[in-house]
DNA sequence: ATTATCTATAGATCTATAGATAATGC
DNA sequence: ATTATCTATAGATCTATAGATAATGC
């Protein structure tokens, strides 16, 4: 039995790192945070208890990694950046359309999302945050469809921006319970058609 | 100090499993299943331990049986039952105007939901089971509007019924999340508003 | 000298069981 | 005789710490 020599170097403790992070989310996908062990997450990404804890000092200091991780790529990804309007609309079908292929992401952020909802979760002031900034992009891309004459003026851009994300997280529960019932991805294209003919100009 | 002495009768004992059911639906709504203690809820109820689990005789039991308890009461309320058509969409925004005044037991369930998402939560097939027969009856009601010529025989009953479904989970999250922000129910009644207008006869 | 990782384990919970106790109903 | 409830505790986890080990970089 020949023990693999390990090179311990900088880069390879940034690969341990993303390994963790992964494996973690996983676990939550599977188990939610409260759900999830430091020893499973470890074991995954090929490490022991210890080994993890010295990246990640705290198993809340991990999902804080976590989330901070998505926020990187949601900023990266899947803003409206610029898009106003239908056009905006456009984009959130297909960011579903996109999202129905990572089953695992969107599962893991539904479990965190209904865990947090009681009291005194570690990610809920996370989503506090991030749900009224995701209303406030999607309610100005509505007003700007207003200013380019898509959208009637006396439209609630708002309510609708709620309705919109509502549509999104409702969907994703069902799909994810039984994705081959519900086609999340049609239904949704479905939804922002009907939403599209109730705020067009010349509709009200 | 004068040690209360206390009757233990039938009637006792019947009184103390419902206290203990109420105490399980306040923690889980809190902290979801996996996030609480038998210690807590029996303490919240007037009971050990031991006294929680010779009435439920182990934790998962008890999760059954409030979701036992939620089946009984829906079937008592929450029914369509013979609604059609519009009727069926008013009454639905009546549920969810309803709905509202229970933030609590909403908060359960939308825990409860988050949670069993992921694999091998034992409230999982329960869920399974719950979602397609919401989504059928909701189906069979816009179908019987279909026949009552309110609505266009070409309209996919089943995608409006999973939409609807999803519309009202989305918004129950923002407004657990943020009551004071998200009006859930005239954010529903709007989204029921725009459905109904989309689906009428007339409309094509 | 630094650091990535490990072994070992302390300390805190948490579920569930065993067995005792005290009340009612026959 | 039955049963609602308690005390005490076993056994299983789970997080986090202490301290050792082995590799790299200066």
């Amino acid at each position: 039995m020949t023990t693999e020599r390990v090179r311990r170097t900088p880069e390879r403790s940034d690969a341990a790192r993303e390994r963790v992070l992964h494996a973690a989310l996983r676990a939550i996908a599977a188990n939610g945070y409260r759900g999830s062990t430091l020893a499973v997450i470890a074991a995954d990404a090929g490490l022991t208890t210890a080994g993890l804890l010295h990246h990640f000092p705290s198993k809340e200091h991990l999902l804080v990694a976590v989330l901070a991780e998505r926020d990187r790529l949601d900023t990266a990804h899947f803003e409206l950046s610029g898009c106003r309007g239908f056009a905006a609309l456009d984009r959130l079908v297909e960011l579903v359309r996109y999202n129905a292929m990572l089953p695992g992401l969107v599962q893991a952020f539904t479990v965190l999302l209904g865990e947090s909802v009681g009291s005194d979760h570690p990610a809920r002031e996370w989503l506090r945050d991030r749900y009224p900034r995701i209303r406030a992009d999607i309610a100005q891309a509505l007003r700007g469809g207003i200013d380019l004459g898509e959208i009637r003026p006396d439209v609630n851009c708002d309510a609708k921006a709620a309705e919109i994300v509502a549509m999104m997280d409702g969907l994703q529960v069902q799909w994810l319970l039984d994705p081959d019932q519900v086609d999340m991805a049609a239904i949704f294209a479905d939804f922002i058609a009907v939403v599209r003919r109730a705020v067009a100009v010349g509709n009200g």
